[in-house]
RNA sequence: CUGCCCGUAGCUCAAUUGGAUAGAGCACCGGCCUUCUAAGCCGGGGGUUGCAGGUUCGAUCCCUGCCGGGCAGGCCA
């Protein structure tokens, strides 16, 4: 007979269905916590599903399945309620032993078995062309979080950022640090409005300059414009004006390339690398790590991108028009064909995307999940339509879009735009709320809600922020264990059946829905319900640290009441490690 | 114009994959520190879940149509 309650409840409904109605046999049976204390411990709306393919009342099959339910010591009452839910209180055995098992399991409570699927999950993947603003820190935040909660729920995760290394971005990263570069020597080429424009790559510049002097400053600025067709006005906003300063970046490009020959992969690798290690940088601070960077050059040395498309092409996907390759994605629910590959030769964005995911079938994974902006929204049919094409099934692939971040200050929106050069970058921010703050207030919203980011808030030290108080919770029960000079041992041999109100079998209720909120979360790739949950466990705790002494004269209470305590931190604790959030002894 | 997401208390948001009387925080009002951390607790008012239908024992959740907001619709990435 099994020690967790909603297993053996399911035994013994199962039973009771047997004999009441055994071609029903088979039926699903489903427990849940009832939100109201009044309910029980768990119900079951089992009457209620069997009710029409069985034609009888709801309230009458309710009955007789109790009357055929086996007799259990875990089960204190069984009720007949509402419509038809049959509702079971527990034992207070029953509902105090999961503080034994808390303390038993340690760290590891919580965490489900292993499940043997193998899930990857592709996240931040920003372009390595300067700093990580806020919008990526949400992305971070709940990617690092779903990784570690699919963890904690028994998946085994690859965690990994793709690199977009290759490509035009980078090529104007790299231009735009070189002209920089080339005005420490007076070569004064006008900034086009279209390069990165942050003063990250001015520092980039002035590296290079130190380390490697004029060594790729021996051109003269007719060299540099040459065939350029000039920059049109700043005020012309219309799209032959966009289109010609395109142009000439592209020019400028195609200049740098030649002109400095050998040493142009040596700078774009530079700029690359600069900002690659910057972003790593900031996310290991941010407590996000990746197991795997994943280079899309790597997929162009390979051959990959090539295979890819041909194996399209063989499969009668492709055709030719206007002198490119365009996938037929309109026959897998696209809203219209895309190109692959283009007039020029070069192989779009998306063709190296249909390699990449690919690749991640080759590897074996059971599960893929693309973490991507909400603005990307349009692209998943695309994406999935290759992947059917290529002889593999979409439904391992799922997208997780997360909606933008705004952040407010003093009520107002603060502005985010990249265009000047001004954005508010995840360094800044965490500098200015706190890590903690931070990873707690990217997580609190559902990931397709949009999120306003209320700086104030996450700074006040005060109970407004939910972050303190779920952290001060922790840091209560450890000052109390801290002025107690026991063993641990004694906890975990303490008699439970001294802990009898209601606040100290609702905490106990509350710990026990710990694994399953676990396994919840991970399967609706929903992290803030971790965060939910933390702050209903902490407002549970601070309300009976409230109403009761745990250090009481009493010895078993006193012991009974500790071992609560310890097993609430150890809970805690583990919520808020997966949710990257410290868990501090003091405060 | 078309597609996707969202609409819940004055504000910001939950709601156990369709459950029972829709819940928290903030803001507002009133209480609790000579005893384990007051970054805390206790009590009070606050709702036609955007609108109108449909599906069923039962709808904030699923379907249809409107209204309102956000985001997309490149041989860019």
């Amino acid at each position: 007979m099994s020690a967790d309650p909603k297993v053996l409840l399911t035994e013994l409904l199962r039973t009771a269905l047997n004999s009441v109605a055994p071609d029903q046999a088979d039926a699903v049976i489903l427990l849940e916590r009832p939100k109201q204390a009044n309910h029980g411990d768990f119900a079951t709306n089992l009457a209620l599903q069997l009710a029409k393919p069985l034609r009888r009342n709801p309230r009458e099959l309710a009955a007789l399945l109790l009357a055929e339910l086996p007799a259990s010591p875990l089960v204190a009452k069984t009720e007949v309620a509402g419509a038809g839910f049959i509702n079971f209180t527990l034992a207070a055995d029953a509902k105090t032993a999961v503080v034994r098992e808390v303390l038993a399991r340690g760290a590891a409570y919580g965490r489900g078995a292993s499940k043997g699927v193998k899930v990857q999950v592709e996240f931040v993947s920003a372009n390595p062309t300067g700093p990580l603003h806020v919008g990526h820190g949400r992305g971070a935040a709940y990617g690092a979080s779903l990784s570690d909660l699919r963890a904690c729920a028994g998946y085994e995760v690859t965690r990994e950022y793709y690199v977009n290394d290759a490509g035009r971005q980078m090529d104007i990263l790299a231009l735009s640090t070189w002209l920089r570069y080339l005005a420490f020597f007076g070569i004064e080429v006008a900034f086009p409005p279209n390069a990165y424009q942050g003063d990250y790559v001015i520092d980039m510049a002035r590296e290079l300059r130190d380390a490697h002097q004029d060594r790729f400053a021996r051109v003269t600025l007719a060299q540099v414009l040459d065939g350029t067709p000039g920059l049109p006005t700043a005020e012309r906003k219309d799209d032959e004006a966009k289109q010609q300063r395109e142009l000439h970046l592209d020019a400028l490009i195609a200049n740098a390339k030649r002109l400095l020959g050998e040493d142009y992969p040596w700078v774009h690798g530079f700029a690359l690398n600069e900002q690659l290690s910057d972003g790593r940088e900031d996310l290991a601070e941010f407590g996000v790590r990746f197991d795997k960077w994943f280079s899309e050059q790597s997929l162009f040395d390979t051959g990959l991108v090539e295979r890819a498309v041909s194996q399209l092409e063989k499969a009668g996907h492709i055709y030719l028009q206007d002198g490119a390759k365009w996938f037929r994605s309109t026959d897998f629910g696209d809203e219209k064909d895309r190109v692959v590959q283009r007039e020029n030769g070069l192989y779009t964005y998306f063709a190296s995307d249909i390699a990449y995911h690919l690749n991640k079938y080759e590897r074996g994974f059971d599960r893929i999940i693309d973490i991507w902006g909400a603005d990307h929204h349009g692209y998943i049919p695309r994406v999935k339509g290759a992947i059917a094409a290529l002889g593999l099934p979409p439904e391992k692939l799922e997208v997780a879009l997360v909606q933008f971040a705004v952040l407010y200050r003093n009520g107002q929106k603060t502005s985010m735009s990249t265009r000047s050069g001004e954005f508010v970058t995840l360094r800044e921010l965490r500098k200015e709320v706190g890590n903690d703050a931070c990873r707690f207030f990217y997580v609190l919203r559902k990931s397709d809600q949009h999120l306003d980011f209320d700086l104030d808030l996450a700074k006040s030290q005060s109970n407004e922020n939910p972050v303190y108080y779920v952290q001060y919770a922790h840091a209560r029960v450890c000052s109390v264990l801290a002025q107690w000079d026991g063993e641990a041992a004694e906890l975990a041999a303490a008699d439970l059946g001294r802990l009898q109100n209601e606040r100290e079998l609702a905490l106990c209720a509350s710990l026990a829905s710990y694994p399953e909120l676990v396994q919840n979360a991970a399967a609706d790739y929903a992290p803030h319900q971790i965060a939910f949950y933390l702050k209903d466990l902490a407002a549970e705790f601070h309300s009976w640290y409230n109403a009761e002494r745990m250090r009481v004269e009493d010895e078993a209470l006193k012991l009974a009441r500790l071992a609560l305590a310890a097993a609430v931190k150890q809970v805690l604790a583990g919520g808020l490690a997966l949710l990257g959030v410290s868990a501090p002894a003091s405060m």
